[in-house]
DNA sequence: TCAAAGCCTTGATCTGCATCAACACAAGAG
DNA sequence: CTCTTGTGTTGATGCAGATCAAGGCTTTGA
């Protein structure tokens, strides 16, 4: 999501700290903002995840993924997570434009990306205008597609989410000059079931179906081959995709 | 949604068919559009919903509610349906900028409101740059109710969702200047399940446990009064209005 | 005033997915 | 090599919410 090859080649050549791997920029945010407490040390060795940053915190960077998959989540004081996106190569993480965070964001593979500070957003907006019309496209596809997780969310079964969400990456690789048919599945089971609304043994027992099925194919853990597109098209609903006929009314 | 009350009193000056019923609209598109055949009117009877558009529809207009309420929704080809917003008095429909509209679009009441066309939104824009910047926080705004949609859907039980609801609409009510502890309902249990990812029967009946646990009144079928806020938002979750605290990571 | 049609509520039963549990497998670490 | 740990799969059981069914209340209209 927040993907625009073109907007992000234009903003890449105002980025500062490009293509660090995420672990790095931790350590490098750890002596540049804190100072280098032993603590902190303890802390980020006690939490593996590579989180970029949390819901609440101050928005004051935006990120441009270069590489790996990142997600973006909700969390629940009881710990439930709905995983509200996931972002690869060239999409934007950061853009929306509240004091801060509404949303948490953590990688789920060694990502590279880049980031630099919003106030330099704000100049770049003041300096090209045409930009700010790209970003409201940006967020009005970004919305198109949380609409169809609501949909997906709300009324889909299991095997019609898992179905909707491979078409889906499948299409986003192929938007990236991909072969569509393989498709490659980096984030953990744990993931997609936080992504889909379901829990890890619903999506593995539906993978297994689909395989079963002979809809699609599972090479390894993480990459899925697809048999069967319009197969796969008809379980997941298909409306995802191709929005129903319009009715003739009027 | 979509709702700015400043960007709507500037926008109106450009409007010119305000305030008209929606009944009203679609007879004079009828007239209009396609010249009164007598199938047409009968169709139009069968279908006594008052559609605004449908999802796939050309977006050639911008609307907004001047009163009443509106839902949009996405439909499965089997009939499941998902709303995926209310819209009332001051907000704005089919602000996306896409070629058609990626949703679907009806009065839940006798709605009013008033449509221009989009390329006079164009217009509007290059004239008062200013506009475009005021979008992008409208749709930055959408997109951050949709993650907290998505959460609820994926991950909250009935009670949770019904609780977070009602909090939803008191503070919509709030921001438009009314008590927030009498909450309308104009839509029908119907509309709120398919909202929700529920059935009529779980929000009935969970209006009814919230009611026997005294934490909402049910004076009539359309209103609720809150009786226990605190409460109310405990069962919420409590996060969709109130971010988690920020970890302390980093 | 009554009949008909829509909504809403409530009760009984069913079911898809969650939960609980066990095990398989791969990757490091010692 | 074995032990451990993390991740995925598969099976058994349970439950929240769906489905099926019946009845009440309200509105409309003759």
């Amino acid at each position: 999501m927040f993907g625009s090859r073109q907007f992000t080649s234009e903003v890449l050549e105002h980025c500062q700290t490009c293509s660090i791997r995420l672990t790095s920029v931790c350590s490098a945010l750890k002596e540049e903002e804190i100072g280098g407490l032993a603590e902190i040390t303890t802390l980020i060795k006690a939490d593996p995840q590579e989180t970029i940053f949390y819901e609440g915190d101050p928005a004051d960077h935006l990120f441009n993924v270069t590489g790996g998959g990142v997600s973006m989540f909700k969390l629940l004081p009881d710990g439930r997570r709905q995983i509200t996106g996931f972002l690869f190569a060239g999409d934007f993480l950061g853009l929306a434009l509240h004091d801060h965070y509404s949303y948490s964001a953590e990688a789920i593979t060694g990502a590279t990306f880049c980031r630099f500070p919003r106030n330099k957003l704000e100049v770049l907006l003041d300096k090209y205008p045409k930009f700010e019309k790209r970003l409201l496209q940006t967020a009005s596809n970004e919305l198109a597609a949380a609409q169809d997780q609501m949909l997906l969310l709300g009324r889909k079964t299991a095997q019609e989410r898992i179905a909707s969400f491979l078409l889906n990456l499948s299409q986003r690789a192929m938007r990236r000059g991909q072969a569509g048919d393989k498709v490659d599945l980096p984030m953990s089971r744990a993931d997609i079931g936080d992504y889909l609304g379901l829990t890890i043994e619903t999506v593995s027992r539906t993978f297994t179906r689909l395989k079963k099925e002979e809809v699609i194919e599972l090479p390894g853990v993480h990459e899925v081959v697809i048999l069967d597109r319009a197969g796969l098209q008809d379980i997941a609903g298909f409306s995802a995709e191709d929005p129903v006929a319009a009715v003739a009314a009027f």
